[in-house]
DNA sequence: AGCACGCCGACT
DNA sequence: GTCGGCGTGCTC
């Protein structure tokens, strides 16, 4: 009987985001499976595309003209049922396409090329009635067998013969078709072995002598009594080329296996390995884990643990119980703290298990991860954001680290919430969630309050040091006592008493750069980005402003632009600026700074680690990069210089923000042996974010936000959904933005919805400008509406009926819940 | 989206 | 004629 597969095919186009329905071949009936990548011909022209099964039915009713598939690309099927249940979940959450959510999924080095060929059909023509452009090509097509891809014909026959290739298809002599190579980027070695009885390999020898393969004779003497050979090692050891190996194979004389290599990851980093000697808190987190492994229905886990708790060896220690029931885990960090100290030790316990993925991988080492987690030869994944999609077969346990941080939100389409993809898989997969931070997100702390997480407490630091008491600097009352410094006084001492002592300091400071802005101090002129509708950000080193946002760089003048005068002058400061000072300050001081510029190179993370655990450096100045995970013993003071910066940040989330780094950064300090001490600097000594964190009093300052949170009516009360309508033509983005405007009033209107205090907008985005995309914005609250009401209607105004409603030169964002609404 | 096709104006 | 540029319509 036949069958019928309901197929999503790779084309990134609206009006393609469906099913469409192919025959199965009965040469593949017996193979195929939900969720195997297909090669479909698609379109007029048959062209062959990925496709991947959603669906396999025994009847087609709605269609008569289906095509059949052409192949099945993977031996195995690339989607999980799981897979198949997040992507359609996705669509409806996040209001992308199936192919977004699909792309999540599966690694990127997995695509089709297609490319023409043109081929002879008929031999029925006269060739000497052809013209000359005619014969040219026929001649170029036999050259080649009868066959050859249109690109190399046209590189061949340097002049254009488009209107003769079409002169002989209407004459039909020759076709057109499409043709596919199925790219892996997998990488394979290959082993030798002799398909001949011992007994024969004396006569085979001769034989092959006899007839001068004097190189084949070579290679089987050679593979004679050897259970294994490794090409690579055959063809560097005797020198022979892959033809010989290649007459042997057709021979049958030898046989030659096919065998996955898998790239090395390379990890610099050593750290001495500690015996973990778990203390009561962590053990009675471990046990309430272990005991709801077998548990039916799971609540997530919120694991609130102090900074210093131990809540990586918590996660070691569940891991280990998931390997000894044979199941897999993922843990999640967030990208920037994915550092080779983080990686080492898990890698230190668990050695191949693990897989790694993140950002700077090759294509090829990523694949290769992705082929060892798939096979099930690594049984712990650790990753950034995207390794929530790693091919588990059995999961037990999904861990998010930090699981505060912004990055756990995706910033390209499907604009997704890791943390959601994860309640959602562990719920599909029956497996635990756990949530671990030191300063856990409001959102999901007010799950816990509500019932909805379970929540597991590590309140001592694992060595039971308090941490480093943090002191408030008020920088206003700096300068008013005449101090135009960076530093505050007893910054200074801080760091001047550190460097006697020879002890370790470490300085932040959220931002990069020499100083946020360059103006005129006689015209007021300022260095903005042409194409962003952004200041540029000074960087002195190399003399040049900067935009942040597209890359966009140009040298600084001596003089201004616009009046000519000599008064251009920095604003503001950023970690470039700080280095400068210290060296002006403490010219002996040894100085390494950690931004996004200094640790552009590969490996240069590493480096720089590496110096200031090895004691090669007395200060590390730098960015977030510096708040999260480092471990080192040897630092006793932590200054934070401008701790207000992010709270005039035009952000529901600031205060969050800030609290949760000042608390991150602080317990950096005194990590060990050695008293730490925290000097913190603002202007606003008395915002709550700061007077709490200056206690590390998390539940104090949770309570204060909630409250905020609850009178604007912001997460975790309400959601928003922003709608972006960006494009080069201002006029056509405000003319389209307001188009979905009116087009969702009428359909509330006709819902009987009057009130529209819930619809911000249109307005243009805060920064109005990026990469000379003029940005347009609205903004919907679920207040007084049902959020899936809300989203439905977005849905079909702004992606079924977008084509009809909107121009075509302009695009759309949709994200649901965005971190940042800039 | 991305492909094919058809229509139209420009140009040897 | 004939080249190629763009607008249109469809995808199982």
């Amino acid at each position: 009987m036949k069958k019928y597969a309901q197929v999503i095919v790779d084309n990134n186009s609206i009006y393609t985001d469906n099913f469409f329905t192919y025959e199965i071949p009965d040469d593949i009936l017996d193979q195929i499976k939900i969720g195997h990548r297909v090669l479909v011909p698609f379109g007029k022209s048959n062209k062959p595309i990925q496709g991947f099964i959603f669906d396999i039915l025994d009847e087609n009713e709605e269609h008569k003209n289906t095509k059949k598939i052409i192949d099945i690309l993977d031996e195995e099927p690339l989607l999980r049922d799981v897979d198949i249940k997040i992507i359609k979940w996705m669509k409806d959450e996040y209001l992308c396409k199936f192919i977004e959510a699909i792309d999540c999924i599966y690694p990127k080095g997995y695509r089709v090329n297609t490319y023409k060929v043109i081929h002879l059909v008929n031999n029925n023509f006269t060739y000497e009635n052809l013209r000359f452009e005619e014969k040219k090509i026929i001649d170029e097509i036999l050259k080649h067998k009868g066959k050859i891809s249109l690109d190399k014909l046209k590189k061949n026959i340097k002049s254009n013969i488009d209107s003769y290739i079409k002169k002989l298809r209407e004459k039909r002599i020759i076709q057109i078709t499409w043709e596919s190579k199925s790219i892996k980027n997998e990488k394979y070695v290959y082993s030798l072995r002799l398909n001949i009885q011992n007994s024969e390999v004396e006569n085979t020898i001769q034989s092959l002598n006899k007839k001068r393969s004097f190189k084949q004779a070579q290679i089987i003497s050679f593979l004679a009594n050897k259970e294994k050979v490794l090409l690579d090692d055959l063809i560097k050891e005797l020198k022979v080329t892959k033809s010989s190996i290649k007459s042997l194979q057709e021979k049958d004389l030898i046989k030659i296996e096919k065998i996955d290599y898998f790239r090395k990851i390379e990890t610099t980093y050593k750290i001495d390995e500690k015996e973990i000697n778990l203390n009561q808190e962590q053990i009675k987190a471990v046990n309430i884990l272990k005991s709801n492994i077998q548990n039916e229905s799971k609540k997530p886990f919120l694991l609130h643990g102090v900074t210093g708790s131990g809540k990586t060896e918590v996660y070691i220690k569940i891991i280990q119980e998931m390997l000894s029931l044979g199941k897999d885990s993922i843990v999640l960090v967030p990208e920037i703290s994915l550092t080779p100290q983080t990686i080492a030790r898990f890698k230190n316990r668990f050695n191949d298990t693990i897989a790694l993925l993140h950002s700077r991988l090759s294509d090829g080492q990523r694949q290769d991860e992705y082929k060892r987690i798939k096979q099930g030869k690594a049984k712990i994944v650790i990753g950034a954001r995207s390794a929530i999609f790693a091919p588990c077969k059995d999961l037990g346990i999904v861990i998010i680290d930090e699981f505060h941080e912004s990055s756990y939100k995706s910033e390209t389409s499907p604009k997704y919430n890791t943390i959601e993809v994860a309640k959602k898989l562990c719920e599909e997969t029956g497996s635990i969630l756990l949530l671990g931070s030191a300063t856990p997100s409001i959102d999901e702390y007010y799950k816990c309050e509500i019932g909805e997480y379970n929540k597991i407490e590590l309140k001592n630091r694992a060595n039971n040091k308090q941490m480093p008491p943090i002191e408030v600097i008020d920088m206003k009352e700096e300068l008013n006592n005449g101090n135009k410094s960076i530093f505050s006084r007893a910054l200074y001492e801080a760091i001047d008493n550190n460097l006697v002592n020879k002890t370790q300091t470490i300085l932040f400071l959220n931002r990069r750069g020499y100083a946020n802005f360059i103006s005129c101090r006689k015209c007021s002129y300022l260095f903005k980005c042409s194409s962003c509708d952004i200041s540029l950000t000074y960087h002195k080193y190399k003399n040049i402003a900067k935009c942040h946002y597209c890359g966009y760089e140009v040298e600084v003048p001596k003089k201004c632009p616009s009046c000519d005068s000599l008064y251009l002058k920095e604003f503001g400061i950023g970690t470039e600026k700080i280095e400068e000072e210290i060296k002006k300050y403490f010219p002996n001081a040894r100085v390494l700074r950690m931004d996004r510029d200094t640790t552009s190179k590969k490996g240069s993370h590493e480096d720089i680690l590496n110096k200031f655990k090895n004691g090669q450096a007395d200060i590390l100045i730098g960015t977030q990069m510096i708040s999260k995970g480092l471990d080192f013993p040897n630092v006793t003071l932590v200054g934070i210089l401008s701790a207000d910066m992010m709270l005039n940040f035009p952000d529901f989330k600031s205060s969050e923000k800030t609290f949760q780094i000042i608390n991150q950064v602080a317990g950096r300090a005194g990590r060990d042996l050695l008293k730490g001490r925290v000097i913190l600097q603002t202007y606003d000594t008395e915002h709550y974010s700061i007077r709490y964190a200056k206690n590390y009093d998390y539940l104090g300052f949770y309570n204060e936000e909630i409250k905020i949170r609850k009178i604007f009516n912001y997460k975790p009360f309400n959601s928003l959904i922003s709608v972006v309508v960006f494009g080069k033509n201002e006029k056509s983005v405000i003319k389209n933005i307001q188009k979905i405007y009116d087009a969702v009033i009428y359909v509330l209107n006709k819902k009987g919805i009057n009130n529209f205090q819930f619809i911000l907008g249109p307005n243009p985005c805060p920064i109005s400008k990026i990469n000379n995309n003029y940005r347009w914005q609205i903004l919907f609250k679920d207040l007084d509406i049902e959020i899936k009401l809300l989203k439905g209607i977005i849905k079909y105004i702004c992606i079924e009926k977008r084509d009809f409603l909107l121009d075509s030169d302009v695009s759309l964002s949709i994200d649901t819940d965005p971190e940042s609404i800039l």
